[in-house]
DNA sequence: GTCTATAACAGGATAGAC
DNA sequence: GTCTATCCTGTTATAGAC
C-alpha cells in the first residue's frame, strides 16, 4: 500500500514519456514495464489494458496544458494584448514539450472517429469569448473585419507546426538545439506581429 | 506476365491508401493484401518486405508531390507572385489529397533518426534560389529584411497545419466537407496576402 | 500488491507446390 | 507469378502462486 501510488505513478510517467517519443503504436507494455522498472503484470493491475492507460494519459496531458490557454482566451485582455500573451504561454509550453504536437497529431489522425479523444481536442480549440471579441471589435472597427475561424487557424498553425516540423527544420538549416530554441524564441515576437498585423484597420 | 506490372501496381495503390488513411503501423500486410484482391505472398514477391513497400511508396509519393513546388521556388517569378503561386499551387495539392500531412508527419516523427527518409522529406523545404531572392529583395529594400528560414516556416505552417487539423476545425465548427472546402478556398487569397503584408517595407 | 508463467493471438515473412 | 500452409516472433492480457 506505501508503493501503490507510487507504482501507478511510475507507469504513467513511463508511459508517458514513451508514448511521446514513440508514438502509442510503437510502444509495446514490455517496454513501458521496463522503463518503469516494474513488471508486466502491473499495467494491466492498475491500468486495466494498454488502451485505457493511454485514454488515461492522453485527457490527463490535454487537461494540464490546455488551462492556461483557455484562461487567456476568456480573460479580459484588451484584443492585442491576449493574442501576444497567448501565443508567448503557448510557445513556452511546447518549448517545454516539443513532441506534444506531433503526439496530439497522431491521435488525431488516428481516432478521427472516436469520440472520447476528440472532444478532448476540441476543448483545445478557440473558445466563445474570443470569437465574441474578435466579432465585436470588428463591428466596432477597432480592428478589420476578421472572420474568427481564420484567425485562429493562422495563430495555431504559426505556434505548433514549426514543433511538428523541427526535424526538418533544424536538419535543413543545420540548427544545433540552442539555435532551434532561439528560432523559436523570435517567433514569440514575430507570430504575434503577423497576427496583429493582419487585423490592423487602416488596411 | 500479362498481370506481372499490373498486380505490382494493385499492391502499391493498396498500400497507398491504406498506410494514408490508418497510418502504416496499423496496416497489416494482410489487410493489403485483401484490399488489394491478392495473396498475402505476393507483397512479399515484389516488395521484399513490408519497410520496404513503404519506402517506395513515400518516395514516390514526395517526389510526385513536391516537383511543382520547387519548380515554382526555383521559378524567375516576382517574389509576390512566386510566394502566391506556391501558397495557390500548394493548397490544391492538399486539397487533393488532405491526409498528405499527417502522413508525412507521422514519418517525420517516426524516423527521426533515419537518414533515407529525412532526405527526401528535406527535398520538400525551400529551396537556395527562393532564399536569395528573400535575402537580396530585402538588402535592396523592396522588402523588409526577412530571415527567410522564419518566412518558409510561416508559409509551410499556414499552407499545412489547417490540413493536419482538419477534424478539430470541421468538428468544431460543425462544418460539412462543402464548407471546410470553402474555408480551405478561402486561405489561398488569405495566406498570401499575410505573407506579403509581413515583408512590406512601410512600417 | 507484486510476481511467474502462460494463454491466445496478430504480425511479418518464407518454403514449396502448382 | 500465384497460391497454401506454416514458422516464428512479439504482443496484450490474465490466472494463480506468493
Amino acid at each position: 500500500m506505501a508503493k501503490n501510488r507510487n507504482t501507478e505513478q511510475k507507469i504513467f510517467d513511463a508511459a508517458t514519456e514513451l508514448f511521446l517519443e514513440k508514438g502509442v503504436d510503437r510502444t509495446s507494455v514490455r517496454d513501458i514495464a521496463n522503463k518503469a522498472g516494474i513488471n508486466l503484470a502491473l499495467m494491466n493491475y492498475y491500468f486495466r489494458s494498454k488502451e485505457n492507460l493511454f485514454d488515461t494519459i492522453f485527457s490527463s496531458l490535454v487537461k494540464k496544458n490546455s488551462e492556461d490557454l483557455i484562461r487567456i482566451l476568456n480573460s479580459d485582455l484588451e484584443l492585442y494584448d491576449k493574442i501576444r500573451q497567448y501565443v508567448h504561454v503557448y510557445i513556452d509550453m511546447l518549448s517545454d514539450n516539443p513532441l506534444l504536437v506531433s503526439f496530439v497529431m497522431a491521435i488525431l489522425h488516428r481516432s478521427r472517429e472516436r469520440i472520447t479523444e476528440m472532444k478532448a481536442i476540441t476543448s483545445l480549440y478557440s473558445t466563445e469569448a474570443f470569437t465574441k471579441q474578435i466579432i465585436e471589435e470588428g463591428k466596432k472597427g477597432s480592428i478589420r473585419r476578421t472572420d474568427p475561424t481564420q484567425l485562429f487557424v493562422d495563430m495555431l498553425s504559426l505556434i505548433a507546426f514549426p514543433f511538428a516540423i523541427k526535424t526538418l527544420i533544424r536538419d535543413k538549416n543545420s540548427f544545433s538545439e540552442e539555435e532551434f530554441q532561439a528560432f523559436i524564441e523570435e517567433r514569440k515576437r514575430r507570430v504575434p506581429k503577423m497576427l496583429i498585423d493582419s487585423m490592423r484597420p487602416c488596411s
